[in-house]
DNA sequence: CCTATGACTGGTC
DNA sequence: TGACCAGCCATAG
């Protein structure tokens, strides 16, 4: 097969710098801790909780990113709209240690990461 | 170019 | 403790 780097199956964003930069935050997140997308955007020059977001939706599957360690600010595993990676999330969190209230929210003065 | 949509947030009530 | 909302901005059609 000739190559063609034109059109990979699996291509990434427009914004490709901006969103490299928010994966290297992304896995500054230690194991069994959680951030938000509010607080990784303000880590990361240019980014806004949104952008975060939309970083972690382009993750092709298998990344080694740790995205699941991003909730948003009410340490909730925020909806999908599609399909239910929202309960794949919540495993791997609790397999690293973190738990959940009955609400099924993360206590963030206990997980949170950075520390305050 | 314009509209709709979404893994968001912080403020107000 | 919610519920609601304006602001937010990349992407898709």
């Amino acid at each position: 097969m000739p190559s063609r780097r034109k059109t990979p199956t699996n291509r990434p964003p427009a914004s490709d710098p901006l969103y490299r930069r928010i994966y290297a935050e992304v896995r500054r997140i230690p194991r069994g801790r959680v951030s938000s997308y509010g607080r990784v955007a303000k880590r990361v020059q240019g980014a806004t909780a949104r952008i975060v977001g939309y970083a972690m939706a382009a993750l092709p599957p298998g990344s080694t990113v740790p995205w699941q360690r991003v909730v948003n600010h009410r340490g909730e595993v925020s909806p999908r709209k599609h399909g239910n990676g929202q309960m794949r999330q919540r495993l791997i969190l609790e397999r690293e240690g973190v738990t959940f209230d009955l609400r099924g929210r993360i206590d963030i003065r206990l997980y949170g990461w950075p520390r305050p």
